[in-house]
DNA sequence: ACGTGTGAAGCATTTCACAGCG
DNA sequence: CGCTGTGAAATGCTTCACACGT
């Protein structure tokens, strides 16, 4: 197996999204019992097709056997160290809310090297408790220190809309480097800084759009 | 003002994407009292280029005023008829946990004009409850019935991953041709049906891909 | 013989630059 | 004159087809 150093090849996004979407299948297959699989297997299980697969792969190395196929166990490690998932990362959550708690609910984070080591929350009565799920609770107040004491790199946003613009600003003021935002807000990062916005309203009006014109 | 009947032309997915959020972009510009915009105020706001904004428009028809500009309250009719939320739809909710719970809380859906007019469960003790928010909630078996009696056209799936791919093939055969799903589920759906999918994760890892190859 | 890895072709989307029109 | 609307150029992504290694 080879592994290339990439850092100044741009890989397309949709790579990026697709390589997590693979790991996802091969961690099916792998539960299966199967141990070499094909770019065509693969494709089957996640409706993509094999070329694709292939190509996806190469921006990072050469992770299969000519003629064989790709060693399951081997295939994994590659891809989520392509993705920078072969670690944990520390996330702090901001906003204790509904869409906080499903959040907190689902293992699907933890699961993929996420940990939520910190919550932030506006409402000081709320903060009172002090902690949720064995996770520390915080006023907005001590954001700055808790980022660096705790080392967080990425952060959460599941504030209401209006607050949202505030709790980009005072992550990023507090050295926090990516962002994801749930909320239906137009952020602006300073450059080095990462964001993205999680929108199902966007992907509703996607369907509806296409049941309107079908 | 010329609004193209589009039906055979193939739009590209990402240009409906930025017509949601264009139309969010108005919403508060609107607030804020303009009358008249430019395609470079749009991108100002939102974080496009105005070259972009025009030809997104340009797939549907003349919206503006050359050397003028646009009317916001014409531009945003012209952009929620584009996109088929000049009108309501009936959507369901299939799970009753965390995460539907959060979607429920919300009223980003209800504003652009998507109705939860359902609610399935699978646990008996809460479809007891009869109704949630003056939502009625019924068991998975009442999912045939209920669709079509109510006319629900799209399905919204917030259940465990396990159930994910029975809900939507429950969805399909009870008639809905939209599905928004919520899990990290491969689902493949038959032609004429649309799915989309939400996947946090997704996102968390392209952030710690850019993360770990800055 | 089989399935990967990869240049080249094909296709889609974005950006440019300017004509057109109020 | 200013800003839209739009063909044409540039860029980016996907698919094809075959050489390569086992």
């Amino acid at each position: 197996m080879v592994f290339k150093k990439v850092s100044r090849i741009k890989i397309p996004e949709a790579t990026i999204r697709r390589l997590s979407l693979y790991d996802r299948c091969l961690e099916e297959l792998q539960r299966s019992g199967k141990r070499i699989v094909s770019s065509s297997d693969i494709a089957r299980k996640c409706g993509t097709n094999p070329a694709q697969i292939r190509k996806d792969f190469a921006y990072f190395g050469e992770f299969g056997v000519r003629g064989v196929g790709y060693y399951v166990e081997n295939l994994q490690k590659d891809i989520k160290r392509a993705l920078g998932i072969d670690r944990s990362w520390n996330c702090a959550l901001v906003g204790a809310g509904n869409l906080g708690f499903a959040l907190l609910g689902t293992d699907s984070l933890a699961k993929r090297g996420f940990k939520i080591s910190a919550i932030f929350e506006r409402d000081p009565i709320l903060v009172e408790m002090g902690s949720f799920q064995d996770i520390p609770l915080f006023g907005m107040d001590d954001m700055q220190r808790v980022v660096s004491e705790f080392g967080i790199k990425i952060g959460i946003i599941a504030v209401s809309p209006e607050n949202a613009l505030k709790v980009a600003h005072s992550l990023i003021d507090a050295g926090v480097k990516g962002i994801l935002n749930f909320t239906p807000t137009t952020i602006k990062v300073p450059p080095g800084a990462i964001l993205k916005n999680v929108d199902f309203a966007i992907d509703l009006e996607g369907i509806a759009f296409q049941m309107s014109s079908d």
